[in-house]
RNA sequence: AAUUAAGUAGUUCAGUUGGAAGAACACAAGUCUGAUAAACUUGGGGUCGCAGGUUCAAAUCCUGUCUUAAUCUCCA
């Protein structure tokens, strides 16, 4: 006996993982898939490490399945793919996450806690949640080596990144800057925007702000202000940080933003002045009835009131006239070191607040110190213990002793000093007093603050180590444009933008968990060395040893503190101290081509064929992440890119579209989901249900839905197929049935099939998943399940093997094992069960699972269009007439005699003859009658072709489509007799031929009538007895096979039928007996009077059955 | 505020040079079934975010605007 299909109880998709995850480990599958395909056709995959500090949630799901089915996809199209895994194990993150569990804060590290110790707790820490990142990787079927992962800690990955980061320094890419950076005095450390974004950073605050009035300095370049000799004219700038006036060293403008001097008094000291401000603005600081007010009367009055003060607009200016003007310092503590207090333009100045002029302090504002560094102004500084400069607030956030009687002053209170006075408040006094604040107020407005001592922040100047990314700008730009980025808009907008506008990448960190800068310095910064190998190192070591009489080695550990510890020495003896900066660890998995295979170190070769990566995918979160430092250092350290396409896809959010997210409580746990659902159910619905770039709302219904849908009606499509083939031991070692041998239906399921087969293969090498699966799914419901299995099951199961049995057989084994093929990328597991299941038996192919099977080509000569066409035609066809039975209350099993069907073009009755039968079948009808002479039968509508008239007529097509539609019968049957008709338009005339029509027929008078677009049916509805009988005779089959199944009888079991006898069954007892007794596989089949048995409903009467085995 | 994407039925989504708006799910009623938690038929459901513009014709092209999301910068 030939071997038995398996049979299954029921679709179980999660016992399918587990089997499918035991018979890969057992056989080593996955291992299999790479190695069994040759070097010399690799396609190169990059896996973007995660952190393993939090657990994986169900986004990770996405990015994951996306990357594990175009690597599937490329292994099925006999391409090598290997897969190595890696970890990201470094950055803040982590460090602050061991901050939080020891409970210590970065001061303590070194103290409380030796650095040693502190790191070692980070690499514990991180690598924390490996088992579950490892077990969702096994469970969601992502493939991908977990054995040999890159883990970005360890001395090779970090040898890597230095020898990138010496290429960047020999060609001039690494500097050192000063740059205005989120900055906390409370814990004394710089902060990361990663840290400004916690939760609750930003908070809303009530500070005294100050709008202060600047006066201009007379002269030749700002004479045009003034109208008289005696003039006070001053700027106005507003702050809501007053503490950094004393820094005040210039003021911006907006170049194009309209100015207006204004006439009028101080507010606190009444001092007549002339002040200006943005027009926009004017009324933020101005009330209207003071406008143009009595000048005298006020000067004059005893008691002044501050909001009576009248004022005059005198002069207005544009921002670019304004540049260039000089005004004197408002406070004067300290005094530049160069050129400053002059009024500069600024691109980023706005009106939507303040007075429309910015006063700029270049030491505590990151757009300030650029706008001044353009313009030549310095900053403000003194000089500290090491004699540098420094600016007027020190790192504990008090003023330097400079500041005269602000010296020791704390600018917010940090130490939460009972007594603290507001140094704010101080500074505007002292403004109001000597007349130079127009305006003090308190002011709600958002405002950054550290996250662990919940002060706020100060931007303030650090030293940082930079990457030169300006000077390779052009090149990104250009290479980009090589980059596949799906979707486009990605790559040419949001990341062609960001390239467009690039900044210098701050490389610096000044933490403790990270790879740590390679460069060593002397004192003054006057020499230095960039170190690109543990080998180099080992030999500036020797030579430093040597020269400064020391006895050091290479640490174990190329971390933070040893690495400390270790220096160096210049060619002319001088000591070489390490910067103490650890790198971006951005800068880590950017790293990840070459550090991955520790290059250039090792694995030369290995890296040369696998740079750059043809295909990488992550979220869009990453354009300005990961895809953008991989880009860059490929650019800048190799000239390359260092992907060839690149998929970003869109968030996952809740179904409502929030966010998902532990404090909302919506997020969907995949461990859950994949147990309950399964994988492929969960990897399918993710797929199909939106394009992976937008944001998917991700619904659990959904995702049963297309478990009940897709993988229910496969799973049932497969049961009918092995429940057949295994009674008829049907196991393909027949010859192939000639395609020309095989029926119609055959043919145009072998058609569609090999069309599917060749859009899905192009629909994945565009990297277009959701396009490839939807077209799988519809093919699998709409055709495979619900037309050729619906039509052709009596195929299989009626009588014996015969040519035209074994090419059903063959014609949906086909079907089968090619969809388990096509759906293996994005359904690994339920795709090899079905595999496997088929080729077990068959033996056709010699793979053990299909994800080691190749994708079917497409034979182009079996696709026939005009096939295609007609079954479409004898689906519309069947629905109508289904339609038509649904509305004339006529149940299918009721045989009616004839379908009439108006042919209005002449190639669709051959079309539809060629299906006649299997639609006659389908509705139960005995007959086609065809009306090719359709006048005078059939009503018919007609409508312009608005397609092709359009275009010609223009303007006329509204009184076109009105003429068209008055048109009555007879003026149809007349454009269709005459080939056209001549349009007369006030006189205008114009040929309109046939194509410029659309007729439908419409209607036929005294028949039932249904249409679909062109296609028209009409029924006759006419009962004979002899239909109403053999209508009868198919109620009875119906009811005594529902009886053989209630009873549970096989399929094969041969009965004896015994019926009550009523009179409305003769005729069909009589005529259709035999009829009968073949369709439920009766030996006797009879009317008795009495009987014992089942009663059954049959059209309102009560009727009693006996059924029995015989 | 800027950039990018999205906005079509109760929901999830199609809708490709502009040509008289669709599917699935859900809901209601029915039909068919020798694989079905299937399928089929019929029905209700739409200001295609809003407002302008171009055009004979706009879900589609243009402008503005609103909402949502991401990113980045800033918050003087």
């Amino acid at each position: 006996m030939a071997k038995q299909y398996k049979t299954y109880k029921k679709l179980d998709l999660t016992e399918v993982d587990q089997e499918m995850l035991k018979f890969w480990e057992e056989h080593q599958v996955f291992e299999k898939s790479v190695e069994e395909r040759s070097k010399d056709n690799p396609f190169v995959f990059y896996e973007g490490p995660p952190s393993a500090n939090g657990k994986p949630g169900i986004h990770h799901m996405m990015a994951r399945t996306i990357k594990d089915s175009f690597c599937r996809y490329r292994t099925m199209k006999g391409m090598r793919v290997e897969r190595k895994a890696g970890w990201d194990t470094h950055g803040l993150p982590i460090e602050l996450k061991v901050e939080k569990e020891l409970g210590i804060t970065k001061e303590d590290i070194g103290t409380k806690i030796s650095v040693d110790e502190y790191n070692k707790q980070c690499r514990e820490t991180v690598m924390r949640f490996t088992d579950q990142w490892n077990d969702l990787t096994t469970k969601m079927g992502y493939w991908v080596d977990l054995d040999d992962p890159y883990i970005t800690y360890t001395n090779e990955y970090i040898e890597s990144v230095w020898n990138i980061l010496q290429r960047l320094y020999n060609k001039g890419y690494l500097y050192k800057g000063y740059t205005i950076q989120p900055y906390s005095p409370a814990a004394g450390t710089g902060l990361s925007s990663h840290e400004l974004n916690q939760p609750g950073c930003y908070k809303d605050v009530k500070d005294t702000t100050v709008v202060g009035q600047f006066k201009i300095v007379k002269n030749e370049a700002s004479s045009f202000l003034f109208d008289n000799e005696d003039e006070d004219v001053r700027f106005l700038a507003w702050t809501t940080t007053p503490w950094t006036l004393p820094s005040n060293t210039a003021l911006a403008v907006g170049k194009k933003i309209n100015y207006l001097k204004v006439d009028t008094f101080n507010p606190y000291t009444f001092e007549r002045v002339s002040v200006v401000l943005a027009e926009d603005l004017l009324k933020k600081w101005f009330k209207a009835d003071n406008e143009n007010g009595d000048f005298e009367a006020f000067a004059s009055a005893e008691k002044k009131d501050r909001n009576k003060a009248p004022y005059k607009v005198v002069a207005n200016y544009k921002g670019a006239d304004l540049a260039g003007v000089d005004y004197e310092q408002l406070l004067d503590y300290v005094q530049p070191k160069g050129d400053a207090f002059r009024v500069i333009l600024g691109d980023f100045v706005t009106t939507s607040d303040g007075t429309g002029i910015v006063h700029i302090a270049p030491t505590f504002g990151a757009d300030d110190k650029r706008v001044a560094d353009q313009n030549g102004i310095v900053a403000l500084t003194v000089e500290d213990e090491q004699g540098n400069p420094a600016p007027l607030v020190d790192k504990q956030g008090k003023f330097v002793d400079e500041a005269g009687e602000l010296a020791g002053r704390y600018v917010k209170n940090y130490k939460d000093a009972a007594d603290y006075e507001n140094v704010d408040v101080a500074i505007a006094v002292k403004l109001k007093t000597e007349n130079k604040a127009f305006n003090v107020q308190k002011y709600e407005h958002n405002y950054p603050h550290c996250w662990r001592t919940d002060k706020p922040v100060l931007y303030y100047p650090l030293d940082s180590w930079f990457v030169r990314a300006t000077a390779a700008k052009e090149r990104m730009v250009e290479l980009n444009k090589t980059i596949k980025w799906k979707p486009a808009s990605t790559g040419e907008k949001r990341f062609g933008n960001w390239l467009e506008n690039l900044n210098d990448w701050n490389l610096s960190r000044s933490r403790y968990w990270g790879i740590p800068l390679p460069i060593w310095r002397n004192e003054e910064g006057t020499k230095e060395k960039c170190i690109g190998s543990i080998e180099e190192l080992e030999k500036e070591i020797a030579f430093a040893n040597e020269q400064l009489g020391l006895d050091q080695s290479v640490p174990k550990d190329l971390h933070r503190p040893y690495i400390d510890s270790v220096v160096l020495c210049s060619e002319d003896g001088e000591k070489l101290v390490r910067e103490l900066d650890l790198i971006d660890v951005w800068f880590d998995s950017g790293s990840m081509p070459y550090a991955q295979w520790h290059y250039p170190f090792e694995n030369q070769e290995k890296f040369q064929r696998n740079f750059p990566a043809d295909f990488i995918a992550e979220g869009v979160d990453q354009t300005r992440g990961w895809f953008y430092t991989l880009h860059a250092i490929g650019v800048m350290a190799f000239d390359s890119v260092a992907y060839k396409a690149v998929v970003s896809n869109g968030l996952v959010l809740d179904k409502q579209g929030r966010k998902m997210s532990k404090r909302w409580g919506n997020a969907v746990n995949p461990f859950e989901t994949i147990g309950k659902y399964g994988a492929d159910a969960t990897r399918w619905y993710m797929m199909s249900n939106s394009n992976p770039w937008d944001n998917l709302k991700f619904d659990l219904d959904g995702v049963d839905e297309v478990r009940k849908k897709l993988f229910g009606t496969l799973y049932n499509t497969y049961s009918f197929f092995a429940l057949y083939a295994n009674i008829d031991g049907f196991d393909y070692s027949q010859d192939e049935v000639p395609l020309a041998d095989r029926p119609e239906i055959d043919r145009w399921v072998i058609s569609l099939l090999n069309s599917l087969v060749k859009e899905v293969d192009a629909d994945l090498n565009d990297y277009e998943p959701t396009s490839a699966a939807r077209k799988i799914q519809s093919f699998v419901l709409d055709n495979l399940s619900n037309w050729y299995v619906r039509l052709c099951r009596r195929r299989f199961w009626k009588g014996e093997m015969s040519t035209d049995k074994l090419a059903a057989y063959q014609t949906l084994y086909t079907c089968l094992d090619t969809v388990a093929k096509l759906m293996a990328p994005i359904a690994p597991f339920f795709s090899d069960r079905l595999y496997k299941d088929l080729n077990e038996v068959t033996q056709k192919e010699p793979h053990m699972s299909v994800h080691l099977a190749f994708l079917p080509t497409t034979d182009e000569s079996v696709i026939d269009k005009d096939l295609e066409q007609r079954m479409d035609y004898a689906q519309r066809i069947s629905s109508l007439v289904l339609s038509l039975r649904k509305k004339e209350n006529l149940r299918v099993r009721q045989p009616l005699q004839r379908v009439l069907l108006p042919i209005l073009d002449p190639s669709f009755q051959s079309q539809v003859e060629a299906v006649k039968d299997l639609i006659l079948t389908e509705v139960n009808v005995k007959e086609f009658e065809y009306i090719t002479d359709t006048s005078g039968i059939v009503n018919k509508s007609i409508k312009p072709n608005f397609k092709t008239l359009g275009r010609r007529m223009g303007k006329h097509m509204k009184s076109v489509a009105k003429v068209v539609g008055g048109f009555n019968q007879e003026d149809i049957a007349n454009v269709e007799t005459n080939g056209g008709y001549t349009l007369d338009l006030d006189g205008e005339k114009f040929e309109l031929t046939l194509e410029d029509f659309v007729i439908t027929s419409s209607d036929i008078p005294g028949w039932s009538v249904a249409n679909d677009g062109p296609l028209t049916v009409a029924l006759d509805i006419t009962l004979t007895d002899e239909l109403k009988a053999e209508g009868t005779a198919r109620e009875l089959v119906n009811r005594i096979q529902n009886l053989r199944k209630s009873k549970d009888f096989n399929v094969t079991d041969r009965i004896r039928v015994e019926i009550e006898k009523h009179d409305m069954l003769v005729p069909a007892m009589e005529m259709f007996n035999e009829y009968i007794s073949a369709e439920v596989l009766a030996d006797s089949l009879q009317l008795v009077d009495e009987v014992q048995g089942d009663i059954v409903d049959m059209d309102g009467t009560d009727v009693t059955f006996a059924v029995s085995k015989s």
